[in-house]
DNA sequence: TTGCAAACTTAACATATGTTAAGTCTACAT
DNA sequence: ATGTAGACTTAACATATGTTAAGTTTGCAA
């Protein structure tokens, strides 16, 4: 295989499924396993941008997994006020506790055009009890939601607007970079409007473009029709006491290892 | 069994375990699901109050349920400034995903005197092979997880101090009501200094202490010797925006069912 | 190609909240 | 019982961020 044809072929298996090479970056999965997650990919939907796709109160009645664009998930209060809570990118799951929660406690919306494979809740169970390495990767992936959650609150609670853009900034980036989608300039496709990134880190959307023309300013971002570029990350980091290791997912645990510890096998 | 031995019987077993109170509160456990969790509890240890429990950056070893106390999770960034990320109360998991995680990624410090039951999240894969339905339950409570961190993240995005604060206290009142910790007058026991509560919503201690005399001034706490009391309730609810519902897992999902529909008994 | 709505920009002004500082009160240890 | 440190309180002043308002620019739809 010529070397473009791999990269073809490397680019339509990240197309196809950001969630299993993001598994398989951390795990070596076997031919049963990526086939059960495969079986999740079966059925794909595409959606357009700003469509609400869960609205707070439903019952749930699926899960997706995000193949291409951005979605999230947000509260909005009676005076108006919202609050983005997470964004979900591609590899990233809607609903992961859809099977055990009746009701939708926020609402997702779709912020691009949206590919995503929906699936029944119910699913996850089988594929759980036919491999149960994937329920641990899985709760690996919770365990990485719950961090990401943590740092937004660190985010919201104790740094100023200057130090909170600058660090969704990286976190997006890293994100992003997890699954190839930056390219080797620090420049990422960034669709959220200020309007949308000043509801997401609490502050006026006046005060968004203060402090994101501060940050370009400075050289440490550009942007340019809907492309991010990070100009000095060090610096970045440096602003935001960033600490890059918290959006990987357990790098360092070894799936077999816990597997084999115990007498589940 | 006369009313008082019942009582002194249901009190025992709450205070060895309220982590078995909540879920036989929502599910009908079996014997065998009982022993289970039992096995957990079999060893407890108390901690002093104002320790750290968990280290940032040290590999985690055990998990820990608390039994009695209040504990707390936290950010601290290098200017000194702290942000608390959650609250730990009776029947709560300290480090829900070790198993999984290397490495903790936020400080947990016991706030009071702090009774917890310590076991190898080893333990965990076991029980959950063993008991399926005990898997579920914990999802739920990952889910609760969630739901009480994206609050927080909503908290701190889009309410006033004044709100936060009202906010907060109604969350803390509902989640110590679930496990019986309140009296029939709206009071509930409250450790937490002013400067915690500070940390806890992005404000400083001064503005907080301004906060809670408006809310006492407004009749709507009063506050005596650690001994928090909500006058108003429907009046904090509308201020604060509170939606009851979501700190109760799951309270409409029947596990049985799930268990029903799946392939998995 | 034009028109329109959404996104972005900037300035002037308002205010919620932060900071500093100087207390008082409380509870516990000696 | 007494001293002391932590917790709480209050006031004066500072500032980061919010609000209102009036633009300009951009990108898409007809």
């Amino acid at each position: 295989m010529s070397l473009e044809e791999q990269e073809l072929s490397n680019e339509l298996l990240d197309n196809r499924s950001p969630l299993i090479k993001r598994f398989s970056h951390l795990h070596q999965l076997n031919n049963n396993e990526i086939d059960a997650l495969n079986k999740i990919h079966e059925q794909t939907t595409v959606l357009d941008a700003n469509e609400i796709i869960l609205h707070k109160g439903d019952f749930h009645k699926e899960c997706m997994i995000i193949i291409r664009g951005w979605a999230y998930r947000s509260s909005m209060l009676s005076n108006g006020k919202r609050q983005v809570i997470n964004y979900y990118l591609p590899g990233d799951i809607i609903s992961p506790f859809a099977l055990l929660q009746p009701k939708t406690d926020y609402s997702v919306a779709s912020l691009t055009i949206l590919e995503t494979c929906v699936f029944k809740p119910d699913y996850l169970l089988q594929m759980f009890s036919a491999e149960p390495r994937l329920a641990l990767i899985y709760g690996q992936m919770l365990g990485r939601e719950d961090s990401l959650s943590a740092e937004q609150i660190v985010r919201l609670g104790v740094r100023s607007a200057y130090e909170r853009t600058a660090h969704i900034l990286l976190d997006l980036y890293y994100r992003l970079k997890l699954i190839g989608l930056t390219d080797g300039e620090e420049t990422y496709f960034f669709p959220i409007t200020q309007e949308l990134l000043a509801d997401t880190l609490g502050m006026s959307f006046v005060h968004m473009n203060r402090t994101l023309h501060k940050l370009r300013d400075n050289n440490l971002i550009s942007i340019d029709s809907k492309q991010m570029t990070l100009l000095n990350i060090d610096e970045l980091i440096k602003i935001a006491e960033y600490q890059p290791s918290y959006s990987q997912i357990g790098l360092n645990t070894d799936i077999n290892e816990i597997i084999e510890s115990t007498n589940l096998h």
